[in-house]
DNA sequence: ATGGCATCAAAATGATGA
């Protein structure tokens, strides 16, 4: 079974695209991420037409996220419990009904720039909830991932060049220190069991030449339950889906990243 | 040090992103 994650930011504006490597890479399972469309704005026919189910959280211009699965999905959770007055649409979770079952998920973790704004603290709370939600998952014991855009560069090898994130939210001493607790419950990042060859970045910023400069950031992760570590075949990022237009659509700054499971 | 680029939605001297 293949699982990707992929922030596309704006499902619409980039639809030809994703559906283009979606019939190239015939991903099982997909969360993505930064839909920045409500419900009944979302897709649905064209990834029908390719055999996929949809679970969707959408949300009005930002936010929004999003599992594809050609398997039904079952047992459905829109939205990140634990503080009831938060709206944006960050957060679903769903079973993969197939001969055994895999729980998924598609996380958009808060950015938290500024740092020094209401949007920092956010950041953290969200990822205390998320910290208590993933305890609750483990305890199921069954093969589960964590998937999702985690707005965090995990350790000085995910960036460019340190300098330029020292006061950034995604690279934080406690940002960093918060997805390490993530892993110390008993998840294990997927690009450490299997780490790429050369390139492990997975978003690259549309501005100043970034991508071509190769001045990427690893920020969109797999927190593999040890059900679902001891069953990793394979890692890969699709970098090459920067570069990459179709029909006038132009990329994502964030690429598909996938882990293949022997499901 | 700043801005650079992209999207949405509104029609901004904008908001957000990472």
């Amino acid at each position: 079974m293949k699982i990707f994650t992929y922030n596309v930011n704006s499902v619409n504006a980039r639809l030809p695209l994703i559906l283009e490597w979606f019939e190239e890479t015939q991903p099982d399972v997909c969360a993505l991420q930064e839909l920045k469309c409500l419900d009944e704005k979302f897709p649905y026919e064209p990834f029908e037409r390719l055999g996929y189910n949809a679970a969707v959280h959408g949300q009005k211009t930002w936010n929004g996220v999003a599992l594809l699965s050609k398997q039904p999905l079952i047992d459905v959770v829109r939205g990140l419990p634990g503080e009831p007055e938060d709206e944006q649409s960050r957060y679903i979770e769903a079973v993969v009904d197939g001969s055994v079952p895999v729980r998924v998920t598609s996380i958009y973790l808060p950015n938290g720039n500024p740092i020094g704004t209401d949007k920092y603290p956010y950041k953290h709370r969200w990822y205390k909830r998320l910290q208590a939600r993933a305890k609750e998952i483990l305890a199921f014991e069954e093969i589960s991932v964590l998937s999702g855009d985690f707005n965090t560069i995990p350790t000085k090898s995910d960036l460019y060049r340190e300098s330029a994130w020292l006061d950034d939210a995604l690279y934080q001493p406690e940002t960093r220190a918060a997805y390490q607790s993530l892993k110390n419950l008993g998840y294990s990042d997927a690009c450490d069991l299997m780490p790429p060859e050369g390139n492990r970045y997975t978003f690259w910023d549309y501005q100043a030449g970034a991508w071509q400069k190769n001045e990427g950031i690893r920020i969109d992760h797999h927190l593999l339950s040890p059900q679902a570590a001891d069953r990793l075949k394979s890692f890969e990022i699709h970098k090459d889906a920067r570069g990459r237009t179709h029909d006038d659509a132009k990329p994502s700054d964030h690429v598909p990243v996938g882990v293949e499971l022997d499901v």
